[in-house]
DNA sequence: GTGCGCAAAATTGTATACAATCATGAACAC
DNA sequence: GTGTTCATGATTGTATACAATTTTGCGCAC
């Protein structure tokens, strides 16, 4: 089948769908990503695929299972606490070096981040929410100036909204927490180290807010129960 | 060509391979990683070659430029500043963990590891040590039981590795020191706080050894400066 | 001799063909 | 009816062929 679209659609830019669609929740973990299912859906060939394949799995979003195929991975308890660990030990200090170098321009940037959140949110997109408002962590480690650490940030983030999916327990409250918006507050107030504490506690809220007690994953399809 | 060796060699073990030299200082940053060169050399074809020179660019080791080929990279000074300021977030409190959890058999495996480091260093393989030294980071993460902190820790080992070879400025000195014989200290005695004090000042260290004035890094070779 | 332009060579990007492995299911023994 | 075996089909792994782009270098004008 051949490319229908204008744009030529880039290795690069399947990974960017492929890894959008699972940060929205429109893949769910666990899902099989058929190389020629991919490939027919948008007109390239299973090189392109394999390559975009390839690169989610280098950011732990995709399971290559050798002669078997590529799936949404499904991180388990251990990998939910990890991520939670590693980003505890990321984020809140590059939230107060983001409130101290942030400029009032950067403040309205996120706030109209945050506007765009609460709008998709109030549509029903939860998808779109949670995608934003991991966005929002993205954003603070780029006001940072901290391009390397925003590169680890934003695989974590993506790797915690699997997480989400797999171990959230109350759904409807999430999103309603305010707390970005007291981060806002503390970033234009260029109160670092208030920004660093209520980034911490914020983490600490979500990691809470999961169900992970140790039992052994649900698999979504009753087949990979077996293998 | 075909494969003369006994294994088949798979992408992954070519990555393997790469990322070895490169750490070991083998490959210089700037090197030209030609795809034919390396399917010749290594006896398969460019498939495998492709593969792991994608990785190799996903963990930062090799620059991919479209249409021009594959170079090892040749890290900025920010980019050398970035590397040693997600370090210092992670390693010190990973070190603490480590304190706490480590078992005698595991500091014995520590101790032999820097054994074969001072080793190298009196054989005069330099390249190897460099390598044992930074298996030594991560091995702590290994050690405090955080799979993905350990995964961002060998990326940034690597990468640390070609800093040094672009920004060290007295090559002697370096492997002389013992703070890593001071770390296994700490954790022989399960003091996370000095472990945590002594790994934060060991990359305080290690990055003031380095001279990151900003002169526009020195490119290998004049092409590339014109380019 | 210097600089421009174009053609040839080399290198990377992509698609396809073939090989290897795994999954499915029918046939058969018990 | 249950379980095993083997053949068939489907899917992934690898190599190769072709297209697109870049680099190289010759030839020519000035």
């Amino acid at each position: 089948m051949t490319n229908v679209s204008g744009t030529p659609l880039t290795a690069d830019l399947l990974f960017q769908k492929l890894e959008l669609a699972i940060h929205e929740h429109r893949l769910a973990p666990g899902t099989k990503l058929g190389e020629d299912d991919l490939a027919d859906v948008y007109g390239v060939s299973r090189t392109i695929v394999r390559a975009a394949l390839q690169s989610l799995s280098h950011e732990r979003l995709v399971e290559l299972k050798r002669n078997k195929g590529a799936f949404v991975a499904q991180p388990s308890v251990q990998e939910a606490r990890e991520v939670f660990e590693a980003r505890a030990l990321l984020e809140p200090r590059t939230a107060y070096s983001a409130a101290e170098r942030i400029t009032p321009a950067q403040v309205a940037q996120l706030q109209a981040h945050i506007d765009a959140e609460h709008k998709a949110l109030h549509a029903g997109d939860h998808g779109r929410a949670l995608y934003l408002s991991g966005q929002f962590h993205i954003d603070i480690a780029r006001i940072a100036d901290q391009n390397t650490i925003q590169a680890m940030i934003t695989q974590l983030i993506s790797r915690s909204s699997l997480i989400i999916a797999l171990y959230w327990q109350r759904r409807a409250a999430m999103c309603e927490s305010h707390a970005h918006d007291a981060l806002i507050s503390a970033f234009a107030d260029h109160d670092g180290a208030r920004a660093e504490e209520l980034m911490k506690n914020h983490l600490l809220d979500l990691l809470t807010s999961l169900d992970l007690r140790n039992k052994t994953s649900v698999p979504l399809s009753l087949k990979d129960a077996l293998a």
